[in-house]
DNA sequence: TTGAAAGCGCTAACAA
DNA sequence: TTGTTAGCGCTTTCAA
C-alpha cells in the first residue's frame, strides 16, 4: 500500500510496522551487518509492503559516503561523448559507483557552474572533459580533495590525473600521412575553434605537418551550429568554387567529413584520386556511407573506461598509486577516401 | 587558500573565518534574509578565500527540498533523446531545477532500479519516457508524492500526466499517405520491437491503416544492434533482393531509411518513382543527405519542454492545476521519397 | 539584522 | 544478533 498522506517514509515506518528497531532495518536494507533471516524476511516485507524507498540524503549525511561520479562533458549531441559515457557507464556498473552528467556547452564559465553544482554533492570523484579549465575550475577541482581525471586530451598539464589521446599529434599524423600519399593542395574545415581546444591542437598538429613538408593550407573554412552533415555538403561545395584546384579536404570531423564526401560523390568526382578526404572520431555511423571515410579513431571507449577504472580504483583504496597520465594512441584508417602509400 | 588537510570545508570554517555566525554566513550564501551589507562582503570574501563549496546533501535534509529533476530515458546514443533533453534543460535554466539523467537501455528491470536509485534522492519531480512501467515502477511513481511526467507517448494511461504524441496515429497517418501517393507493394523494416513500445505501436497504426486499404504488408524485416545507417542498407538490398516488387519502403527510424535511401541511389533506383520511402523522427541528420527523406516530426524538442514547464509549474505551486494529458500533433514532411498526393 | 537551539533521516560506534 | 546514542552539516524556527 502506498502511504495515505503526503510525508514521505522514513525508516521508522518501517521500523515500527516491523517491529524491529531502526538500525537493524538500516542494517537489512544496506545488507550490512550480520542479521537473522527471520527478521530480515520482517523487515523486507514491512519495506515493500509500504512502499519504502530509502532517503539516500540522510544516509549520505550520516555516512559521509556519496557514491557518485561527476561526469562533466562539453556536448551530448554529437556522437563522441554518449560513447566516453558508454565506456565510463560499464566499468562502473560493476561498482557501487553512479554516474551523474553535467553538460558544459563547450563554456567556460557554464564549466565553472556546472562543477560547483556537481562538487556541492560531494560526489566520490571527478571525470572532466578537457584539461583547459578557468582558474577557479582547478582550484575548486584541486580542493574538493578527491580523484579528479580530466579526459580526451594529454596535450597539457592535469590537476591530477588525465586520460586521452595527444590531439596535437593525431593532427601531425594525418598531416604526415597526406603528404605521403603525395597530395599537396589542401583544404582545411571545422568547426570555429576558440574553445574546442582539442580541434584546434588537431588543426595546429596538421599545420606543423605540412609546414615541415613545405606546404601551406591552401583555403580553409569554419562553421558553428545546425547539421553538421549539411554544413560539411555546403562547406565543400563554396570551398571547391572558391579553390577548385584542391586535391585534399581535411574535415575536423566526421560529420561534416561525410556531408563532403556524399557532396562529392554526386558530383561525380574521383575519391581518393581527384581528390582525398579525412575526417576525424571514427563515428560508427561512417559504416553505412557509400565509401568508408578516411578517419582517426578518437579511443572514446577506452578513455571512458580507462577514466572510470581510475576512479573505481582510488575510491576502493584511496591511498592506491594509479598513471597519473595515460596517452591512448589512435591509428589511422585510410578508408576509401586516402590514397595509402 | 586551498585547505590543507583533507577534510572538507564546512559552514562553521567560513563562520570562524569571518567571525560571523554560521546562520549568518549560511543566509548570505543563499541570498536570503537581510543582511547587512558590511557583514555579507565580510562572509563573502571568506568564503571566497577559503575555496568553500556548500554540501547540498546537508542542506537538502535540513531544508527538505532537493532541486533536482530525474529524467529517466532508455538510450542516449540515437538523436532523439538528447533533443528532449535540451528542451527540459532549457526551460529548467530558467529556474531553481536541474536534470539528472537516467538511461535504461529499454529494459524494464533496469528501469526499475534505475527509478528507485533516483527517487532516494527525493527528488522535485521525475519525467520519465513511455508509459509502460512494471507495475512496482508505477507503485514508485505513485508513492512518490513528487509531480510525474511521462513522456513520448500517449496511447495510455499515465500515473500523473504524460506529454506526447500517439505513435498509433503517426503510424496510421503514414500509411493513409502512402496508400494516398498509390503505393501498393510495401516494405517494412525497423528494430525488434518487444521492448520498443512505441516502435511497436507506429507498426500498428501502419499496417491498421494499410488493412483498411485492403492492403498487407509484403514483407518485413526487423534489426537490433549495428550501425542503424549500415543496417538500413543491408536490410534494403535484403529485402529487395528477396522481394523484387515493392514500390515502397518503411522504416521505423531515419537512419535506417537513410541507409535504405544511399543504397537505392547508388543502385541508381528511381525515388520516389519507382520506390517510395519514409522514415520516422525528422532527425536534423537528414537535411545534409542527397534527397530530403520523407518523414515525420516526433515533437521532441516540445516534449522535452512542455514536460519540464509542468514539472516547474508544479514545484513552485503544487496546487496549481496542470493539463494531465497533453497530446502533440506530428507532421509528415514528405521530402523528395514520398509522392504527394 | 543577527544569533541560539533543535532537528532533518540516516549510520558509525559502541553497548548489551 | 540487536539496540542505543550521538552526530553528519546544514536550515528552520524562534528569540534577542
Amino acid at each position: 500500500m502506498a502511504n495515505e498522506d503526503t510525508r514521505p517514509l522514513t525508516l521508522r515506518d518501517v521500523s515500527e510496522a516491523s517491529g524491529v528497531s531502526e538500525m537493524t532495518v538500516s542494517r537489512v536494507l544496506r545488507n550490512r551487518g550480520d542479521v537473522s533471516a527471520a527478521t530480515r524476511e520482517k523487515v523486507l516485507e514491512a519495506a515493500k509492503a509500504l512502499g519504502y524507498v530509502p532517503n539516500k540524503i540522510a544516509g549520505a549525511l550520516a555516512s559521509q559516503r556519496v557514491n557518485l561520479v561527476a561526469v562533466i562533458i562539453p556536448s551530448l549531441s554529437n556522437m563522441v561523448f554518449p560513447e566516453v559515457m558508454t565506456g565510463i557507464s560499464r566499468v562502473l556498473e560493476d561498482t557501487e559507483l553512479q554516474p551523474v552528467v553535467g553538460v558544459t556547452d563547450y563554456l567556460p564559465e557554464k564549466e565553472e557552474r556546472v562543477l560547483y553544482e556537481m562538487l556541492s554533492w560531494r560526489p566520490s570523484g571527478v571525470i572532466i572533459a578537457g584539461i583547459e579549465h578557468s582558474e577557479a575550475a582547478r582550484a575548486m577541482l584541486k580542493a574538493s580533495g578527491i580523484p579528479v581525471v580530466e579526459i580526451m586530451d594529454v596535450d597539457g598539464t592535469p590537476v591530477d590525473s588525465m586520460v586521452g589521446i595527444s590531439h596535437r599529434r593525431a593532427g601531425r599524423e594525418m598531416g604526415k600521412a597526406i603528404l605521403k600519399a603525395g597530395y599537396s593542395r589542401i583544404g582545411f574545415m571545422g568547426t570555429k575553434m576558440p574553445l574546442d581546444h582539442r580541434a584546434r591542437k588537431r588543426f595546429e598538429g596538421f599545420t606543423e605537418a605540412l609546414a615541415k613538408g613545405g606546404i601551406e593550407i591552401a583555403d580553409q573554412e569554419f562553421y558553428s551550429g545546425g547539421s553538421a552533415l549539411a554544413k560539411g555538403r555546403e562547406m565543400t561545395e563554396a570551398m571547391l568554387k572558391r579553390t577548385p584546384d584542391l586535391d585534399f579536404l581535411y574535415y575536423s570531423n566526421d560529420m561534416i567529413g561525410a556531408g563532403g564526401m556524399l557532396y562529392l560523390i554526386e558530383q561525380g568526382i574521383d575519391i581518393p584520386g581527384q581528390i582525398g578526404l579525412a575526417g576525424f572520431n571514427g563515428v560508427e555511423l561512417l559504416q553505412g556511407l557509400p565509401r568508408r571515410l578516411a578517419t582517426m579513431d578518437a579511443c572514446r571507449l577506452e578513455i571512458g573506461t580507462k577514466a572510470a577504472q581510475i576512479i573505481a580504483g582510488l575510491v576502493e583504496d584511496p591511498k592506491s598509486t594509479v598513471e597519473k597520465i595515460v596517452e591512448l594512441t589512435p591509428t589511422i584508417s585510410y578508408g576509401d577516401t586516402l590514397k595509402r602509400r
